[in-house]
DNA sequence: GGGGAGAGATGCCGC
DNA sequence: GCGGCATTTCTCCCC
C-alpha cells in the first residue's frame, strides 16, 4: 500500500516530467461529457499518458470503463484521507473525477516510441487485390478505379464487365451485413440517377455474408462473391513463430 | 531497469496468482489472427488481466496498438538477453508474440471489482424518454412499444399518430448519418410489405443530423425531430463537482 | 472541423 | 454460436 501524500507528490511530479503513469487503486469514478456515468468503488488501474490520454481499467475486459482522449489536463489533490484525481477537457466539455481511498501501487517512466503498426488484411488490401486481379470478380471485368471518393460516394472498386455494363464492387474484410447491402444499393441508385442509365450491376465481395443480407442482396438483383482478404505478413509471421517455438 | 530473469519469474508468478500485471518495456510486437500486424521496437506498456485480456499501449493515444480479448493464455520465456511474451487464443486462432529487450518496471496486484458502470444519455434512454413523453414527437402520438426486436428489425419506438397511421421512430443519441436514414427506410419498407399497407410514417429523432442525411430523409418523405438524449446523472454529477472544487 | 465509412472495431442482447 | 445494432465508439481521409 502506498501512502496517499506520497502518491499525490509522485503523480504531480510524473505529470510535470511528462512520464507515463500507472496507478492501481480502490476508487469511485464520475464522468460527464457526451454522456454521464458513475462507477461505484472498486479496484482499478489508472493510466495517464504524456499526451493527456487517461484510461481507467477494471480487472476484467478489453475496453476501459472510463477514459479521456488525448488533450486532457490532469490535477491531483488530497483531502481527508482520500486522493482526488481530476481529468478535464474544457474544449470538448468532458470531465472525469476520481476519488481514491487506497493506492496499491504507483509507477511512472519516460517512454519513447515513434513506431507505427504495420497492418495487413484490411478492406483496402482487399480492393487493391481485386483491382490487380480482376478475374477474382469474373472473367472480363475491367476495373477503372479503387478506393475512390466519387460524387456517388466512396466506392471500393468501380469498373465495366465484359459487356461494358457498369459494375460497383463493395468489399468487406469480414462479414457483410445489412448495412453493406444498403450501402451498395445507395451507390448503384445514385449512379443510375446521375448517369441516367437503368442497368448498373452491384457486387459484394467478402469472406462471409449473413443469410438475411444475402437474401436482401439477391432480392434487389445484386450479386455476391466469396473472397478472402490477403494477409501479406502471414508467411513472415510464420517464419517469426518458428523463432518463438523452441 | 529490471533484470530480465527476475521479470520472467515475477510475471509467471503473477499469472499463476491471477493478479493484474503491468509491465513497461522496450519491445517488438507480432500479431496474427483476423488480420496480421507487426509493430517495430519501441517503449510500451503491457497489461495482462486475470481474465486473459492483454493490452499493449504506446505512450500516445487512446486505443491499444495490439490486444487480445478475454480468454487468451499467456506464457513467458527468456532467451539470449530477451524476454519473450506469448499470448494465444487457439479457439479464435489469434496470436501475439512479443520480444522485449529492456524492462523498465514491473508491477502486479490482486484487484477486486464487481461494480458496473451506470451510464445515462444512451440511445435506450432516449427511446425510454420518448415512450414516456410521446408529445416530444408530436401531439396525439401513441407509442406501442420501444426497443423491440420485431420480425421487421430492431425498432426503437413504434406507434400510431392521431390519425392512426403507423409511425416508426429511429433514435440516434448524437449525429444521425446516412446509415440511420437507410435503416429507417428498411423498417418502413418491410412493415409496408408485411402488413400490405401503403402509408407508414418514418421519423428520425436525434440532437443533430448531417445535411446530406436530412436531404435523403425528406426526399423519401420521412421526418426529422431535434431531440436531445436525457442525462439523469447531470444534477448528481454537478453536486459532486462542487465537492471537488475546493 | 464536419461528413462519410472502415475497424483485428467492441459490447450487448436475442434467438 | 451467429445476427443485428449501439457505441462517451475510434480512426482515417477528404471536403
Amino acid at each position: 500500500m502506498i501512502n496517499l501524500s506520497y502518491a499525490h507528490y509522485k503523480i504531480e511530479e510524473a505529470i510535470e516530467k511528462k512520464e507515463c503513469i500507472i496507478i492501481a487503486c480502490k476508487c469511485e469514478v464520475w464522468y460527464s461529457g457526451r454522456a454521464e456515468s458513475f462507477t461505484p468503488e472498486g479496484d482499478r488501474i489508472l493510466i495517464i499518458k504524456p499526451d493527456g490520454t487517461f484510461l481507467i481499467h477494471q480487472p476484467k475486459g478489453n475496453a476501459p470503463v472510463n477514459y479521456m482522449k488525448e488533450g486532457a489536463i490532469h490535477s491531483v489533490s488530497k483531502h481527508e484521507n482520500c486522493l482526488f484525481i481530476n481529468s478535464s477537457d474544457v474544449y470538448k466539455k468532458e470531465y472525469i473525477d476520481i476519488k481514491a481511498t487506497q493506492v496499491y501501487f504507483f509507477q511512472s517512466h519516460l517512454l519513447e516510441d515513434n513506431q507505427k503498426i504495420q497492418l495487413s488484411g484490411s478492406e483496402k488490401d482487399m480492393s487493391d487485390m481485386i483491382y490487380n486481379k480482376p478475374e477474382l470478380i469474373e472473367k472480363g471485368f475491367k476495373p477503372l478505379s479503387r478506393e475512390e471518393h466519387t460524387k456517388y460516394g466512396f466506392i471500393d472498386v468501380f469498373g465495366y464487365d465484359k459487356d461494358n455494363i457498369l459494375v460497383v464492387v463493395e468489399c468487406k474484410r469480414y462479414n457483410a451485413d445489412l448495412g453493406a447491402v444498403t450501402q451498395l444499393r445507395r451507390y448503384v441508385e445514385k449512379i443510375k440517377e446521375a448517369k441516367g442509365i437503368h442497368r448498373v450491376r452491384g457486387i459484394i465481395a467478402s469472406p462471409k455474408i449473413s443469410p438475411n443480407s444475402l437474401k436482401m442482396l439477391t432480392d434487389w438483383g445484386f450479386e455476391y462473391r466469396a473472397i478472402n482478404p490477403p494477409k501479406y505478413l502471414e508467411r513472415y509471421n510464420n517464419d517469426q513463430k518458428s523463432i518463438f517455438d523452441f
